[in-house]
DNA sequence: GCTCATAAAATCGTCGACGATTTGAAGAAT
DNA sequence: ATTCTTCAAATCGTCGACGATTTTATGAGC
């Protein structure tokens, strides 16, 4: 599944804390709720995960509202958590937050798109002449493992499980650069471009993404920065330039988007 | 009725019952150093600067106790609220927050100062090569500007702010990049840079970044993107080289190093 | 029929409280 | 005296509730 992109070590705690005092503590047990059931081990990363992946997957649409009981009703936590969720997805720009208003699936205008690109390329770009100077052999078979995984999910054609591959393979480039900081940076702007291309792409471009793909592990494995640089650059240009603006639209309930239903 | 506030919307929440809590509360002695204007108008960022420039001015040194309670009283709010800036100054790594243990102020690792150091000069080349294709006459006259005003703290010899008018300084050269999303970044790690260099720096080098300044902003004037990335990321070297480790230590209670005793 | 004012519903921001966990100290045993 | 156990204080995570704001529904007036 999708993997959380700034996984932090955040509650590791919380009330199932039972079984290690095993006997007195009758730990409420609520579970009204519709969604509770894990036992709760960690119901914030779900929540997250459950919006971050509807989003990603348009069935949370821009503009889409997420009103906070709602989300309590359907995890069947208290709004503190919902809110401390919320407020996640705003920093990393998932959603945005109007004060009283309540909070809505982020639509980046055009203008944002475009400076989200611009910045990707520079983060990416400074990356890629990281890994081309870090990288090892086991890290190219690693990437080569990562194509073939594309070529395979090219052929399934159903697109989110495509662009999870390519995502994937964009943050393992990142990842050979060594830098936790710009990485956290780069997994921050790809999650919002995956976001646009999953709404404007045509979506019939997959051939030609995993080809500058393999151009780019190439120029790597050959410990050629200039023209690693040049590939990655190429490609996010071209990413950038197959988008065009049009707005899809549907009527469901939060339920069914959240695929919880 | 329209009280849309002209700064940021970050977090406008505003609220007529913080306002008339009163009941047997600990007074607050308002008035500390940044304007209280109460009525609950945004006490959230109150808090945020306040424990922001209590860390860059070392007056939290690294791995201080942030409890809760005390915040609470000290800025005679609840809970709720310091607990929402904490998250935020987490993520900004200002503050860690370990799970059931309370927040402390970050300490930096040497690792990962290195690796902030690193992140930093990637995206401070990047914007400063935006900036010299995007910059006008008029931006020009802004850094001399800022470069006066650093003459003038230079001859002042108070530390912290000296380093205000250099942080200034690199924002308004990253703001030149126009770029919103690599400027944010940038914010965060240029923040994170000056707790790091306000622990560790021996403060006598004023003069000598002072003329590194001056030079990223001959080159930019000029033109030279070459020569003006190779400058700025000297500096940034530079910067990063004179930092050496030993750490001070006080004990104060938390007010006094808030500044609201 | 349409527009604007009013009321009701939904939703958000903040607060105090309760249980759970961690921390720190006092006391007993070796 | 040191170490381990036990207990109390401090602190954190979560919850439900109350007032304030926004949104939506309703109805009067033109």
């Amino acid at each position: 599944m999708t993997q959380t992109p700034s996984a932090k070590p955040r509650n590791a705690s919380k009330t199932a804390a039972g079984a290690r005092k095993a006997g007195r503590g009758p730990a409420k047990t609520d579970m009204a709720g519709i969604a509770a059931v894990d036992g709760g081990a960690d119901v914030e990363q779900r929540i997250y995960q459950s919006v971050f992946d509807g989003v990603l997957n348009q069935r949370l649409p821009p503009g889409t509202k997420l009103p906070e009981p709602a989300l309590c009703s359907l995890f069947g936590v208290s709004r503190a958590v919902v809110r401390k969720v919320l407020q996640r997805l705003e920093h990393d720009r998932i959603v945005e937050l109007r004060p009283n208003r309540g909070a809505v699936v982020a639509a980046p205008t055009p203008e944002e798109t475009r400076k989200i690109f611009e910045a990707r390329r520079a983060l990416e770009a400074a990356l890629v002449e990281l890994a081309v100077q870090r990288h090892s052999g086991k890290d190219i078979e690693e990437l080569h493992a990562l194509l073939h995984q594309e070529e395979e999910a090219m052929a399934n054609a159903y697109q989110p499980a495509w662009a999870q591959t390519a995502r994937n393979f964009h943050l393992r480039v990142a990842a050979l650069g060594g830098n936790p900081i710009l990485l956290a940076y780069l997994t921050e702007l790809i999650s919002r471009c995956s976001l646009i291309v999953a709404l404007y792409e045509p979506a019939g471009n997959a051939a030609c993404e995993h080809e500058e793909h393999c151009d780019i592990v190439d120029a790597i494995s050959k410990g050629d920065a200039k023209r690693a640089v040049a590939a990655m650059n190429a490609h996010l240009v071209g990413l950038e330039d197959r988008i065009c603006l049009e707005r899809p639209s549907s009527v469901k309930t939060l339920a069914q988007m959240l695929n919880l239903a």
